[in-house]
Order: C-alpha cells, then structure tokens, then sequence
DNA sequence: CTGTTAGCGCATTCAC
DNA sequence: GTGAATGCGCTAACAG
C-alpha cells in the first residue's frame, strides 16, 4: 500500500497537521521537526497524494490544451513551448486534440471541467461562440490562442495581427529606400492573407 | 459555487447515496427516480468532480505520456494515435517532454506518480534501468516504447522489430523472382540499422 | 510551534 | 430500492 501522511506521522509520534506543515514547507514549524519530517517521508518513499490535496485547495496544478490535430506540423512548437513553462511553474497539461470538430472540442472542454483543471488553453475549431459561452457559464479561466478576439464576449487572446506585421515589414523596406516591393501571398480567401493584404496596402499608402 | 451532489439530492428530496447511484448508473436503482436525478443534475449544470471521485475510487482515469520532443517529427503521429484510442476509453493523457534528459524524464515519472495517473506510457531517454526501477519500486503500471525489452527487468514493450521487418521484406522480394536486390540503410552505429542489415542478410543466406 | 477538529465531494458498506 | 454512516488523503482553522 502507499503510505500516506498519517503514517510517518505515526512513525515519528507527530500530528498529521505537523507533518503536513513540515512536507508544505509551512512558516510556523521548527527546523529540526522539518528536517525529521523530511528524511523520514523520503526514507519511507513517501509519495504525496496531489489528487486529496487537489480536493482540498482547490487546485490541480494541471491545465488543459485543445488543439486541432497534434500532427498538424503548426502544433507541436506551440505545445511544446507551452508545456515548458507550464512545466517551469509546476504544472502539467492535458492534451486534446479536437480534429477541428466543434463537437468534440466540447467533449473535451467537458472533460477538463469534471476534471477541475487549473485553466484551459483553447485553439477553436471553427465557430467559437458556443465552447466560450460554455466556459464562461462554467466560470473556468481560459484563454483563446490563434484566434481573433470575439466580439460579442470579452475573453484573453493570443493572436497574430497580420495586418500590424505586414504594416511594420514593409515600412521597413520602404524606409530603406526601396521602391518595388512584391507580396508573395496565400489565397485572399483566407483571413489572414487578406489582412496580410491589407497591412501591406496601408503602408504602401502611407508613403505615398 | 459549484453545484454538488449534496444540492441535488436536497432539491429532489434524496439522500446523497441515491443521487451517487442515479449517477453512476448503478444496478439497484429505479427507472424513474434515476431520470428524475439525471434531469434535475443537467437542469441544475451538475458538473460532477472527478478529482473527489477519484481519490475514493483511485483511479483518475487520465495517463501520463512521456516522449523525448513533440517538436521531433517522429512523435505527434504516435501522440496523436495514443490519444485517440484513450479518449475512446474515456481516458486523458498528460503529455511530457523529457527533451531526451534522464533527469527530467525521472522528474516527470514523480509527478506524474503524485497526481496518480493510472498508467505511463514511457519512451526513454537513453539508459531506462533508473526509470524503470523507479516505475516498479512504486508499482505504478507502465509500458515502455520505441525500446528492445530490458534484459534485466520483465517490463512490458511495444518496439518494432526491425530485423524481423527487413527479414521478411528481403523474403517477399526474393520469393518474387528478384535477385538483384539493394538495401538502403543508415550509419551502422545506430542499432536499429545495424538490425536490419542482419534481417536483410538473414533473408538472403537462407535462399542462397 | 504543535495537536484537535472539521471538511473537501464523492462512493460504498451496512442496515432497513 | 433507499438512507445513514464511514472514509479516501490531505489542508485549514482554531486553540493552546
């Protein structure tokens, strides 16, 4: 069986509270009971259970990751950069690819909340109103990535803005004295070439 | 607040028990009082808490994933399919990079032994007898990937049999009528390459 | 600085 | 078929 607090604290003749102190690193607790505490719980392999203390804090230390398809080759730097610092700050993710299906997206939005992560990190699969709408009913923190801010909610976004970047880069050129500047661009259909399109334009106006 | 499974049993005048087995769809329960729970848990937004669940039934029904590198092409297919097959089980995965370093790779097999996932998927970083022990000393249930079985501990595997793969390729060419046959093949430092080339050569000596 | 008590939200005996 | 009681392993008041 695991041993749990209650038996290095029986081991050494301790409170549960005392040992719980000495594992949490708790301001009001001698150093030498500390250093008992600790070389005991690691002697007898002590394993905390994050899953009770996530029940009582309220806290699970884990935030949940949506994204269309891991292997789509756009995820995985994003993911793995995101796990890093997630890591950096103790946390761990969940991760759940949607297929881009607004269906399963929900499923896994579900999922997160039964089980009570921290946050949730979501690249929308298509039309967004209704995984926002879910939640914000559920009052669950997130954060929108590789979407534009939606209109009708208020929500945190991660996004490039095409247009700006497109703006600054050909000023750039055009500061530099350059006079035929092309845009190799994607189908205008598209969003973001549109607004590509659209920065590219602006600054060419400009200086006009 | 969270609604909980105390509110709903007030609201229909039920003990918690009852409402527990409403949900959990157990077998001695009545047809009608276990719809009347479930509508009134959806009409309530009940959003059970898998964590309080979890630690009275000790499984969290989440495993833990630990690959060298998303961001290494050889992975997101494998995560991908991993993923897919949990979550028909009603399973999450917890993914983690030990960007190749035994250190961070044992570092994640804690945590992950914290949260008490119910299995771990492992490919290791280079030598695995420490993450192995450290699996086993805390018989957490486990299975190692892209590896050849250790010799020294009974560990479940899931590789590729490389020799046998070339073995049998060589075979079915040769059992074609060719005779000339070629084998492309990287440095033979690398076991894996160094495997088929023994397959390859196999397959030839025994036609000879 | 330490011990006692209570409770997190749920499943599971055991009675009825 | 349903309810009352108990406990999962841990933290958090509240005293002392």
């Amino acid at each position: 069986m695991d041993v749990r607090l209650k038996d290095i604290a029986k081991k050494i003749n301790l409170s549960e509270s005392t040992v719980s102190r000495a594992l949490t690193d708790h301001p009001r607790i001698s150093k030498k009971t500390k250093k008992l505490v600790l070389d005991t719980a690691s002697e007898m392999n002590y394993h905390p259970n994050l899953i009770a203390k996530s029940l009582v804090i309220k806290k699970t230390k884990t935030i949940g990751l949506i994204i269309g398809d891991i292997t789509n080759p756009f995820y995985p730097e994003i993911v793995k950069s995101i796990e890093e610092i997630a890591n950096n700050n103790h946390f761990n993710i969940i991760l759940c690819n949607s297929d881009y299906k607004a269906e399963k997206e929900i499923e896994h939005l579900k999922m997160l909340i039964y089980k009570r992560v921290d946050g949730i990190l979501l690249m929308p699969a298509g039309k967004k109103n209704k995984s926002i709408m879910y939640l914000k009913d559920n009052n669950m923190p997130f954060t929108l990535m590789d979407t534009t801010p939606s209109e009708k909610y208020d929500t945190n976004c991660v996004f490039i803005d095409q247009e700006y970047g497109a703006y600054i880069a050909t000023l750039f050129l055009i500061e530099n004295g350059h006079s035929k500047i092309a845009l190799v661009n994607g189908p205008l259909a598209i969003s973001p070439c549109q607004q590509m399109k659209n920065g590219f334009l602006k600054a060419l106006k400009k200086k006009i």
